[in-house]
DNA sequence: TCGATTAAGTTGTTCCGTCAAGTGAGTGCC
DNA sequence: GGCACTCACTTGACGGAACAACTTAATCGA
């Protein structure tokens, strides 16, 4: 019942996982904070509807893509909404159910943030790592979450999008 | 001055590192809330508190060491103060810096949260991972590390503390 | 078909982190 | 030695995120 404890290479590596953990969100953030006035979720959250079918996503199913709990999605879509960047409309076929709808503005809004944010991830991350060790990285952030998010409901994104309800 | 996108392998990638860092904090957080009425960041100051000398910090190196901004870390000092974990003393030497000093109920709580954080980290990382994946993994956070952290300010963790003022 | 259960979102409270401003101690310069 | 400037925090206000409670719609069973 006892864990052993983290030898000394297992603590190094460690220690420098949680340092870039920690930190690499902040960049992120900064960037397109200051750049595009947007949080790298709320990003995230235009980029998910701009690659759905006619740019709209029930809110469960961009729940699942972004990760997030359906109270915190729905502050961020009422924000987004505010700010006329999605529209929100109930969906037919299910009452309770609510769709996001990317706008023009939204789109626009995401169209102005990417190259900005691109060049930040190309600048911390890709550029900074060899070919080899960015396939590493493949492979190893794909082992975590094997573990991480056992359903895979981020998996989702790379593999077929099935979304058979 | 335009910016390559990233091709198919560099998004693969990214994407799945970015499910990690979104996911990992909130496993750590939730366990250590869940067990020990900590958040990792609470954990972690008691940690860097635990091996400094005299189990004492002046407030600046302990936020150093933990990556934090210095209003951040004296809110949390002060929460921690609250429940007694540590106490807070102006510094002998100088009168401007406070110093944060590790209590003994402080130690209980950390000694007593350590086995079950050490115990999700080798679930949900290390034992994740194989031994050449681990070691894979500590080249590709140093030298993420190297544009993230250019100062080095969390670096100091693991070679040698020179702390000369 | 009607009542109970489950599902999908929304709303409200509380907590944590960040930003901007303030305080008081040290330092440098004339 | 006094005045400006920097340093090391602390404090207060604001915004976002987690958690819990509520509302309404669909479904399932008898």
């Amino acid at each position: 019942m006892e864990t052993p404890w983290l030898d000394e290479d297992e603590l190094a590596t460690w220690v420098r996982l949680i340092a870039v953990v920690e930190l690499l969100p902040g960049v992120l953030d900064a960037q397109l904070r200051r750049d595009s006035g947007l949080t790298h979720f709320e990003y995230f959250v235009l980029a998910m509807l701009s690659e759905a079918p006619d740019r709209t996503l029930r809110m469960t199913a961009l729940g699942r893509r972004t990760n997030a709990t359906l109270p915190r999605l729905s502050h961020v879509v009422r924000r987004l909404e505010e700010r006329e960047l999605v529209e929100r409309f109930p969906c037919p076929e299910d009452g309770r159910a609510t769709n996001a709808r990317l706008t023009t503005a939204g789109w626009d809004a995401l169209a102005g943030a990417a190259p900005g944010h691109v060049a930040t991830v190309r600048e911390h991350v890709v550029d900074a790592l060899t070919p080899a060790q960015l396939d590493q990285l493949r492979g190893i952030a794909e082992s975590l979450l094997v573990r991480l998010d056992p359903d895979g409901r981020l998996t989702d994104l790379y593999d077929p999008p099935a979304d058979r309800p």
